[in-house]
DNA sequence: GTCTATACAACGATAGAC
DNA sequence: GTCTATCGTTGTATAGAC
């Protein structure tokens, strides 16, 4: 992450910071439901929220992360998670990515992901404001490898993330609700290194 | 209902035929939404469907046939799909499930689909009678070929299959969403059959 | 007559009481 | 272990629609 609260009470223009992130959070989910993803712009929400633009990369890194927080609400910064990410040799990304998706995910308690997947089935506009910030987010992740069909590739690694999640924190079918997070890394890691670097028709 | 039925009962025919699979399918929504799927019994929904048990097997092809059109109102028999699954070699099972689930869904429309995620999703009643289902029925499946830990396999195939689903007809991620079926058979299908008879661990 | 929706009986499996 | 009750399922005879 980047400062703390070091600039909290720099100007005195609010004296809690947690307020502005709660006003942006809220002038957020406001209007990415009235624009979409696309549509909405910092400045809007920001103007919204009665604070300067430069508070959402402040506090959330990015546009991508305010929208992770407030609409998807992700357990996760997407520009800190990216970097959690690459960090390591490519032929363990696989492993990293399955680990770090079962790590958070369980962190944040199944109900976060059943909540995601809720909207998501539920309102086309989150599914379009899902899909266009995963594609972004994936095709960064996925971009450093140097493979062909990024997009397919991408496609692939989510339909198996997607799914691990659906099972595990959803239906919740066992073994696999109650497991153990390594285990599943080792089942499941070798389809997605395969799915990023492997032969794929 | 198909009436309370005053007459005393008579075999043979009775009078519009339609109206007991619609009554049936009506209390099994009842019976099997207190009872969850187990705890249901096919005597319990024909006695409150004011018809003989033996009516679910001809309408129905079995109880999970008619826990799957009732409540989770799948496109499809389970018995016949069991039986369309297992016919075939063992080192093609992977691709005869993937181009089966693909062709099956196609066929019934992505938004049937989502809706049974919604419903899943929404409510942990459905997510239970699913679960129950789908380990039966995959069991099932999976019994035939003789491999240890089929429970972990079964649940590692669900996650990939429900996935699938869940990019293509759900959050519809390009180019998934469109794309035809054989080239996702090539590309999952080797993702399954590891699951179902390959190293995972 | 044929066709089929229906009811009833019975089978094998299974779970629990004793 | 034995007995019993109940489960899902199957076979079959029958009544009504055609």
């Amino acid at each position: 992450m980047a400062g703390e609260d070091t600039t909290a009470r720099r100007r005195g223009r609010r004296p809690g910071g947690q307020d502005t992130r709660t006003a942006l959070i809220e002038a957020a989910r406001a209007v990415f439901g009235e624009s979409g993803f696309d549509g909405a712009t910092v400045r809007a929400i920001a103007t919204r929220a009665g604070v300067d633009a430069a508070m959402v990369n402040h506090w959330f890194g990015s546009k991508e992360g305010l929208f992770a927080q407030a609409v998807l609400k992700l357990p996760f910064e997407p520009h800190e998670l990216l970097a959690e990410l690459t960090d390591g040799p490519d032929d363990e990304f696989g492993e990293r990515i399955v680990r770090t998706f079962l790590t958070r995910w369980d962190g944040a308690g199944g109900h976060v992901f059943q909540a995601l997947v809720r909207s998501v089935a539920g309102h086309e506009q989150a599914a379009q404001v899902l899909r266009s910030f995963f594609q972004s987010f994936f095709t960064k992740v996925i971009g450093g490898i140097g493979s062909d069909r990024v997009e397919l590739r991408t496609s692939l690694c989510a339909s198996q993330l997607v799914g691990m999640g659906m099972v595990r924190y959803v239906a919740q079918f066992e073994p696999m609700a109650s497991s153990e997070i390594e285990p599943l890394v080792t089942a499941i890691a070798p389809t997605v290194q395969r799915y990023l670097t492997g032969d794929i028709d």
